[in-house]
DNA sequence: GCATATTTGTCCGTATGTATA
DNA sequence: CTATACATACGGACAAATATG
């Protein structure tokens, strides 16, 4: 174990790096958890994230978990209000159309560097691709969402730029608190997965224009999907506080 | 001061929004100071923020400065290494490539969408410059660094996206960790003066392709003289910490 | 409109774990 | 390897704000 020099220092770094990205404070495991729940909607928008209840349920400090809140805060996945708590965000219309009026913007971005992004980069819309039809063959509809936001996560990668990753990865988590909205996940995901193929297709070939014109069709009519589920169901804007089991 | 309905309904409201603006949590207060002392220079990139010595200078306990430095950490003013702590963040070359790049996707994008911008929008664009130059001829260069960035700011407005303001605003508050590798901010910050009012005079006459050309020398040069500046002084890049007062 | 109960905001003390000299 | 300094996490306390009857 001590520094052997040779073939086997990168085993040392491998390790290093393995006990860092491992390590992770209770507060950064905890709002995983609170993140699991929001975005497989056990913990619906509007929801209240009382200190008292779910420190109790999770076990951990009021300290902790206000921490753990913090990060939610960040991620845009809650909401804060003084002296009275968070909650789940509610998104309204006019933030699904901000959202999807940043990503065209973005995506199309990224789409025309795809051409100088390495093979590497490019691999991922497959994989993503495969992924979403792998999940829908075997009924498991909440991944084919994943997979939607990991194709997506994709195309921002094409950018080459981490900062527009990371805001992409920002506008995908927000976007799916909107998908809640949906109440059948099979007829609102299926219909994306011959839409995913079609879309790869001339970017793999090289074919940046029809790319980018099959995109934006691809996010007009997903859009309108969700502004008119939104315009569909107007009423529940202040959701009641409904005590839950983590 | 009870609901007396008519002209003055509005009065009760706005005196609710100002209760409400006004209000801020201590630790929105505490980021406040340490973002001002990090942005002037006070505590340079690399300076770590130790809970014990600044909690003790600033007379709050480290719960609410932990909360503190969740904001700054948001703001990618600061970083978070596990068990090690909080340091004000030490941006390299490739940070500040990234954040042109991403700069001129989103200046760019903006700029194309200035003509459906409002009036009352633009106009910030010429009050930025106007402030700048009153700044310059007062001598306040840091300030003129402080109108710099609202200029772009305001360009980045021109995109009507709350989100996108929000990410230019973070980007911007990135760069000025940067800013500190220029010795002289006169020599700095003076040369853009007339390189801001080259570059508005297009938008508001409406020639986009002129302002869009000029944009994208603008951030060249930008670039280019950060990324030299930083090739110059490659060395500090731990920074001891420094006992300082707040 | 008032009094009460609940919840949040802030602070403290301490015990434990972790990194570094 | 030990010692020291520091961050992490916990639980308790009280004031202030908010919600409830």
């Amino acid at each position: 174990m001590s520094s052997t020099e040779g073939s086997t220092d990168w085993a040392e770094k491998l390790a290093d790096d393995r006990a860092a990205v491992g390590r992770s404070s209770t507060a950064q495991r905890v709002a995983e958890i609170l993140r699991d729940r929001i975005t497989e909607g056990l913990l619906p928008p509007g929801t209240k994230l009382s200190e008292d209840a779910i420190g109790a349920a999770l076990g951990v400090s009021r300290n902790t978990l206000r921490e753990a809140f913090r990060l939610l805060l960040h991620e845009r996945l809650a909401t804060h209000e003084l002296s009275r708590g968070v909650y789940v965000r509610v998104l309204d219309a006019n933030d699904v159309a901000d959202v999807y009026r940043v990503r065209r913007l973005l995506e199309t971005a990224a789409l025309r560097n795809a051409r100088s992004a390495p093979p590497r980069v490019r691999d991922k819309l497959e994989m993503a691709v495969v992924e979403g039809e792998k999940a829908a063959a075997e009924g498991r509809w909440r991944d084919v969402g994943t997979a939607n936001m990991h194709l997506h996560q994709a195309i921002a990668g094409l950018s080459m730029s981490p900062r527009i990753e990371e805001f992409m990865r920002q506008l995908l988590a927000e976007l799916r608190l909107a998908f809640h909205v949906m109440n059948d996940p099979k007829t609102f995901h299926a219909p994306y997965l011959t839409w995913h193929r079609r879309l790869i297709e001339p970017i793999l070939a090289g074919d940046m224009d029809a790319a980018e014109r099959m995109l934006h069709e691809y996010l007009d009519v997903a859009e309108r999907q969700l502004l008119d589920a939104f315009s569909r169901l107007q009423p529940p804007r202040k959701q009641a506080y409904r005590p839950v089991s983590l």
